[in-house]
DNA sequence: CTGCATCCGACTCGATACTG
DNA sequence: CAGTATCGAGTCGGATGCAG
């Protein structure tokens, strides 16, 4: 860590929010910003998301999740389960049979998630002619933007 | 946590389409997926989160986001830019003045993010409540978890 | 004030191999 | 099937120094 950006903000400058929340994802040591990570992390979200219908299975997430890596979707879970959002359900048979299911604080968290999801699809369009603009024009005049 | 989760953007990312296929963040190669990561990524969701009540300008960004260094911040300022989510405006004065705001598009993600941003904080006490359970458990029954 | 370049440590990821 | 352990490689993120 450095000097300079430890502790600089003062309760002076929140301008936004005066609800009524003891915490604050803002402030560096608020024990909400890790679990805000373990939600809106890469994987993270596609987890919850992918959860959002019911009960899947390891391998089945696995393959929904396109991309994501045996161990990374286990510490993903981990962290996910730790935090009470998701419930893992092992059945003990062979082969062995293991359920994850949304909890109720993790029904709540999903369905927020999945409509920012579905904001940023909705923005997609604008987004991607946006970048091509964005593109050209900093390939031309460098700081020359509107 | 690292990954790629707070990686610049550049003209490498996969390439869009530009038919109009529905965009979906669970496959790998969407295009979706890397804009969802600028949004949900660690300092993403805070600096959108940051920037709803206006102008804000870099180094008050910095104080606001707690724990930012200005290299990160600046590339995911970039990254938000280049997705149009972000309007950077620069002052041509002394001492230089430039000031960050949310476009239309980037307001709509930006208040998506805040309501999930609420969910969580609102969902604090029982997870650390969780936590507290999960914990005892799993150090009496066996192996520890992340 | 803003923010780019560079160096470098720390961390994460993903592939593979192995256990229950 | 559902994970865990290990390891190499790549990336991120922080500090510093410099430029506009």
């Amino acid at each position: 860590m450095s000097g300079s950006i430890g502790r600089v903000a003062d309760k002076s400058d929140p301008v936004y929010k005066a609800d009524d929340t003891p915490f604050d994802v803002f402030s560096r040591t608020c024990p909400s910003r890790p679990v805000l990570e373990h939600v809106t992390g890469r994987w993270g979200s596609l987890v919850l998301a992918a959860l959002q219908n019911g009960p899947v299975r390891f391998n089945d997430l696995r393959r929904r999740v396109d991309g994501v890596s045996q161990k990374v979707l286990a510490q993903t879970l981990h962290a996910l389960e730790r935090d009470g959002f998701v419930n893992r359900h092992q059945l003990s048979v062979f082969p062995l049979r293991v359920e994850y299911t949304l909890t109720p604080p993790g029904q709540d968290v999903a369905a927020k998630l999945l409509e920012l999801i579905t904001q940023v699809e909705a923005s997609m369009d604008s987004v991607l002619a946006f970048r091509q603009d964005y593109d050209s024009n900093a390939a031309a005049g460098h700081t020359a933007r509107a």
